[in-house]
DNA sequence: GTCCAATGGTCTACCGACGACCCATTGACT
DNA sequence: AGTCAATGGGTCGTCGGTAGACCATTGGAC
């Protein structure tokens, strides 16, 4: 007899091909706002090394999104490979369409996103901050409150991001990366409302603000009224 | 500038080749639960194509865990590849040794699997289970409480996998087995006690009872004091 | 003005994983 | 006793990814 649970532990090894992988991890850094317009990205030998993938793959990758828009190479001493000012627009895709190709992945990403980023504002409070790492939440915070319409979903990505990234814990942090890439697609199909933003910015600093305050109940709760407000959104926009 | 979160989105994109991440997976199978002694893998066609490797490399590597000693193949219709009865004792090395392996890596774990397993606790809670689900839960409650010394951690993962899947996310599935086998080795580092295992029988029978009686709230603080407990042990021991 | 270090751009030989195919074995069913 | 479907066992050509070396370009330092 094999245990239910055979699906998880059967999944495949590997989604995809090291390019494929690689132009999506360099994706990632733009639309989480790791790297922002106008940024360099490390140099391709190191990049290619931090991704364990030879350096032929990795410019390929770079090669694909430089044809698509995102990034510009320079050569040269000083030279590299450099996030553009514009980037592209993210095609409107009907979302229907999207949450139909997601399917049960909607349930699936939300679920572990509420546990991810729960757990991280629990966890960034339960922890003492270094000053720089105070400094950077505040900063992104900030960036995030300041930042335009056009521009508001990689702030708050970043913001997020930088929650997970004080736990300490990188596999967290990646995790957390990994599921908001896939939410990305279907938040982009729903339209941005400057209320939406408002609200959503004053729970941003309730949340930092427990977690400067050493308060994981306060921290977590307010992470878990967050995030519920967008499901509902994702989950009532498509139905 | 790069954000400090650079070093999470541009990690690897693969860590290892495929043939090792195939001896990893079945492993994985083995050493949580999902196959028990004596139960029969899928088809070496059927499991090539669920974990997206060739069958070549999937053979390579059930003919690595046979040497090892986990599996035995048989041929013809109605053979197959089978979980040993009788299966290899984890070597007992070091705790200390382990540790100073892991370094970072024991918080990044533990910090990890508190966010999953809390989080897939309240998730299943909040769920409407289904008959079939509500009684693997039991069985799997009940096979733990029962299992012999030697076996208990084996139960007890797959109680732990258990939970996190009747949230109905893969994801989280997947995940959770992930962290868990990072923590394995650590655990077994460390010397069982019967006094340990009947305090963690009591606290898997409140969890389930709490998923079962769909009290979210009761769901993740048992999680979270049996993780504690667990995780305490762990720093204690290799302080 | 010259130098040179750091960067992107290119080529080549090699190897591991893959896909496809066929063989060998087994035991339930007829 | 014969059949045959399902399974493990094995082989071969192909191709994508890798490693490593080398070339081309740029702009600051001297």
């Amino acid at each position: 007899m094999v245990a239910p649970a055979d699906d998880a532990v059967f999944r495949p090894v590997r989604t995809g091909n090291p390019f494929e992988e690689t132009v999506e991890r360099l994706l990632q850094a733009i639309k989480l706002g790791v790297v922002m317009p106008g940024d360099r990205l490390p140099a391709e030998r190191d990049l290619a090394t931090r991704l364990n993938v030879s350096r032929v793959t990795l410019r390929e990758a770079i090669h694909a999104l430089t044809e698509a828009g995102y990034v510009e190479s320079r050569r040269g001493r000083y030279g590299g490979t450099f996030v553009n000012e514009r980037l592209p627009k993210p095609r409107r895709t009907a979302a229907k369409r999207i949450a139909r190709e997601l399917g049960d992945g909607l349930d699936d990403a939300l679920i572990l996103r509420d546990a991810l980023e729960t757990g991280a504002a629990e966890a960034a409070a339960n922890r003492a901050l270094s000053e720089a790492e105070e400094a950077h939440l505040e900063r992104c915070l900030a960036d995030t409150a300041a930042a335009k319409l056009t521009d508001y979903r990689r702030f708050d990505s970043r913001l997020h991001l930088a929650i997970a990234e004080v736990t300490g814990s990188a596999s967290l942090t990646a995790a957390t990366a990994d599921v908001r890439m896939r939410l990305n697609e279907l938040l982009d199909a729903i339209p941005l409302l400057e209320r939406n933003i408002a609200h959503s910015n004053d729970q941003h600093a309730v949340i930092v603000a427990a977690i400067l305050a050493d308060d994981p109940e306060a921290a977590r709760q307010a992470m878990q009224e967050h995030l519920s407000g967008t499901a509902v959104l994702l989950r009532g926009f498509l139905a």
